[in-house]
DNA sequence: TGTACATCAGTGAACGCGCGTTCACTGATGTAC
DNA sequence: TGTACATCAGTGAACGCGCGTTCACTGATGTAC
């Protein structure tokens, strides 16, 4: 019996898969605000008000389109962020970095989901918090792994001096996630990450048009670079 | 008889600014997709055909709008860093990038409309080209002086090593703008001034939620490092 | 295994809405003599 | 200064469209005895 009501399940499930890889079609061609509950049922050839038995209303379909980028970015990265162990930290760094930016290339509407404008009157329920911080906290453990092998040196040229209340805020953070790192290299870390989408985003958006060409090869560049202010090691110590 | 064609000119001109005004209220409510000529219209008590007479359609009013956001920004910038003439470099920087949040947060939805995610369907003019330049000239022009003064010394511990490609761009960028720097340092002023809105993004756009919030702290530290990066002297050189 | 009932997927019509854009028009303002 | 004409701002109705969501319904699939 459990095994007949699985055969229902799993047509639901399988229907719910067609919806919303529909809606992601959909989304890489218009956009968000072009995504259509009417044109998702149309182009399923089912009724505009069949998809009402799988999702309560739009914004459900589209928390389920945030989770499903999330995700798929989420695995990228902690599968770049794998296959580099054992290599120098700095070039761990660059294969994430790398990773962000080959999905959000391949997939410009979903990256412009989360990280572009946020939808107007779209309010990301809870379950998005845990996707959404996926591909960070696999970079971060990477830099936590390597901090205590020894392989990071922030450089001293470049201080950086938390005040108090970033301080009290890194502090927290920790009793949450695995973030064990002194505060300071912690905020490199952090910052770090937020400003590779900033390159990413300009890229994607076109603010870098007339003005660099080479995208590849700036983004290396610009990503190692992060990875110099954290102090991430580019080559394993001479043994000595 | 200049003069009576000026009176029905600057009615004109009165309405057009009435209709944009209308537009930027609109825009910061309900976002760019929720920006409906008709809803404008209604609100100046005029018919919605009325807009015509001096919009050919909506994207016109867009660009219209792009145009004023970037222009205010550029304006800020630029105010912000002639004020700090005199501050060591990294202040000046520091005053520019402060100056670029400022305005993202007080307004919101056109930091979105530039910076965001694009408008679906909506396809840039070549009169938005220069607005958007604005700020960015104004800090680079800022830098170019520093070098000149002899105040800028890119940290030996954070090199960047430019490759072909990268110098090819910004070899053939010095042709058209004034950025007479080294190679080397100007990538690093385009690498910091894109993460300087990874950073703004990151914080309008609800990515730091549960992580920081000392929001203000956090930026400057982050400009200052990015600053400390490029090799903006923080202290007026010693006389020695 | 067979029957009575409950659950659920999916339909199709309808509600009420707002949108961008066009068009023929009225009436006021400006222009030329 | 006065008159005939041209220009332009602004109107209101209409076209054609797509949307999210609700609702009463049919019929198939699963459940309990």
């Amino acid at each position: 019996m459990p095994k007949i009501r699985g055969v229902r399940q799993r047509a639901r499930e399988a229907v719910i898969e067609e919806i919303t890889a529909e809606a992601r079609r959909q989304l890489g061609a218009h956009g968000a605000p072009g995504l259509s509950l009417r044109a998702v049922a149309r182009e399923l050839e089912m009724a505009s008000s069949g998809i009402y038995r799988y999702f309560t209303n739009r914004d459900e379909l589209l928390t389920a389109l945030i989770i499903a980028a999330y995700d798929t970015l989420g695995d990228e990265v902690a599968v770049a962020v794998d296959r580099s162990s054992g290599e120098p930290p700095a070039q761990r760094w660059l294969a994430a970095a790398r990773a962000v930016r080959r999905w959000a290339l391949a997939n410009p509407h979903e990256y412009s989901l989360v990280y572009g404008t946020p939808v107007p009157g779209y309010e990301a329920p809870d379950d998005t918090v845990d996707p959404a911080s996926r591909a960070a906290l696999a970079t971060i453990a990477m830099v936590v792994e390597s901090h205590r092998a020894g392989l990071v040196d922030p450089p001293a040229d470049v201080p950086v001096e938390t005040g108090a209340a970033v301080r009290a805020d890194i502090v927290a953070l920790r009793e949450e996630i695995d973030i064990d790192l002194p505060v300071d290299l912690a905020t490199r870390v952090l910052m770090a990450w937020s400003e590779l989408f900033g390159l990413i985003s300009f890229e994607l958006f076109g603010h870098t048009k007339n003005v660099i060409s080479a995208h590849d090869e700036f983004f290396d560049v610009a990503a190692l670079t992060l990875a110099r202010t954290i102090g991430l090691a580019s080559a394993r110590p001479s043994t000595a």
